[in-house]
DNA sequence: CCGTATCCTTCGCGATACTG
DNA sequence: CAGTATCGCGAAGGATACGG
């Protein structure tokens, strides 16, 4: 952290990165992506069976608009499209487990 | 981050931790917090102009509730209520930092 | 000074049905 | 296979007024 920030601007900056990752079903959809690299369509669909379509394809366009996710689209026929993190979606995944860390040494019973 | 997670558990995890930070004031209180370490009600509501006084309440008592932030009352007229971190609450900055970065080095023009 | 109580609007999300 | 379109609900949050 830099020495010009001001509570106002630091939490700004760590609002609008939040803002990328709210949503539904985005962490778990990075998650999976960590793990794979290189997910179809219904690779994904398979993989988180409680998600609809319409939410699936929601999450995963805010994510590529965002700048996290490459959507690969091969013309043929049938169609297919694969879904893989950008070199940036790659980036966050220390911050997640900082944050996954975090949380696991939750005092569950303290004041 | 330990060899049995999957993408399931590695998710829920952080978005177990995500929940408690969601909240349209609760970063900004923490920055807060994190700078001045004391702060009486009043003065988190001159910090934050933008706020009401409902919704602040709201977002402390729910960072209470959550384990990050201590509410110090102390019985006199007028009242006086105090607010600071807790040690779970102080170990939380080097993962919103974390967060702060990334979203800082984001390429905006890029692919 | 430090809260509570209501009312109201907005928006994320799920369910469902349809399409190139 | 990989989407799009429409409907409706519930929860989050803002405005405002009141209370110990």
């Amino acid at each position: 952290m830099r020495p010009e920030y001001t509570p106002l601007s630091a939490a700004e900056g760590v609002e609008a990165a939040l803002r990328v990752l709210e949503g539904r079903w985005k962490i778990l959809i990075l998650f999976h992506l960590f793990g794979e690299r290189l997910m179809r369509f219904s690779d994904l669909e398979r993989a988180i069976p409680t998600v609809s379509q319409k939410m699936l394809i929601q999450q995963l366009r805010k994510l590529e608009a965002d700048g996290l996710v490459r959507r690969i689209v091969h013309p043929e026929v049938p169609p297919r499209v694969e879904y893989c993190l950008t070199d940036w979606g790659e980036k966050l995944r220390p911050a997640l487990d900082a944050l996954l860390l975090w949380g696991e040494r939750k005092p569950e019973g303290e004041a």
